[in-house]
DNA sequence: CTGGTATGTTGACAGAGACAACATACCTTA
DNA sequence: TAAGGTATGTTGTCTCTGTCAACATACCAG
């Protein structure tokens, strides 16, 4: 048949499978399902991805190149409203970057990618001087635990606002303590 | 047979799917698994838990628990060291407790722990006035996007002292914004 | 044109969740 | 104390999934 070869079976494979990873979460992944709506057979997706954990990393890592672009248009502090909006957006997907199903060891152009995000967040705190790199682990964590905690419905408010008033209520101090 | 009864079996099944959470990950945790090594059959789980989900709710339960005792025994700026200490020392529990797999508002119970932990960071921040629910969430995104940070490997660093300095460089401000 | 490689297919197996039917222990209560 | 109902386990079965192996077909280089 016409069609024995797919000719982007990888990508259609992605696309699949990030359709239906929004829609049912990470648990409702599978292999056999991103075969079926390719309309191929059960086991061609692994002359694409070696196993199951692959995908999600291929996965994973479209997440970490859209977040990454994301905060690219940004800048300053609507940097961390733009990190909160893209977890909002995209709950499945942020869970499935940040949840820890991957080991990210295997997996380094996800580290590279989580690691190259990042940097843009670092740079807004090069001028906090030798704490920069802590200023910027407090940024991040910030955002992202909100982000964590917003997704996980442990707050009654989700909406932007609150999101701003939270981010709002933070500083960052350099130097030696001295206390609000 | 005399063991025909178990007699603690939904404990036992949680001691078991515990040891394994830890030592193997979300994932590696089946029913079938716990039952084994409780020494009963396959379907005997369902005695005591109507479906895997459950279980692992029941976990996270246990979890949100031992976090609680853990915050309640420090107070102030102490509490922050707390929490990330107890994701580190149990990263796959943290993780299962706020993986988002968990769907939770299926277990009322589980929330309510979630919430009644979150009461003790929120009681340390009585004295902000109007802005003390807002504060509150911060220091607790704060935290929890730390101790997720750090799992996860974002992080060169993952001791308590880098844990104490990024926690140190945070402050929290009140009123209108007034700039650091 | 021919052989090698990339890409798919079919077939099979084991492990897991879940349901049903059956068995046995326990416990109330009449 | 005997009877019957309920709680707890067991066996059997089904479907789905990941994964391996063997085979088939398309494509490409020489």
């Amino acid at each position: 048949m016409s069609t024995y070869h797919h000719r982007d079976l990888r990508a259609a494979l992605l696309r699949e499978a990030g359709k239906r990873l929004e829609k049912q979460g990470i648990a409702a992944l599978s292999l056999r399902e991103a075969a079926r709506r390719a309309g191929v057979s059960h086991n061609a997706p692994y002359r694409h991805f070696p196993d199951r954990e692959t995908l999600l990393a291929a996965l994973a890592a479209e997440g970490f190149q859209v977040l990454g672009q994301q905060l690219e248009k940004t800048s300053g502090r609507e940097m961390g409203e733009a990190y909160v909006r893209f977890a909002l957006a995209h709950p499945q997907r942020f869970r499935l970057m940040f949840g820890g199903q991957i080991a990210l060891d295997k997996y380094p152009e996800l580290r590279a990618a989580a690691a190259s995000a990042f940097d843009r967040l670092q740079a807004a705190f090069s001028g906090y001087g030798g704490e920069a790199r802590t200023a910027a682990a407090a940024a991040w964590s910030l955002v992202h635990g909100l982000s964590h905690l917003i997704l996980d419905g442990h707050f009654a408010q989700r909406d932007e606002d609150f999101v701003k008033r939270v981010l709002a209520v933070v500083r960052f101090a350099v130097g030696p303590q001295r206390s609000a």
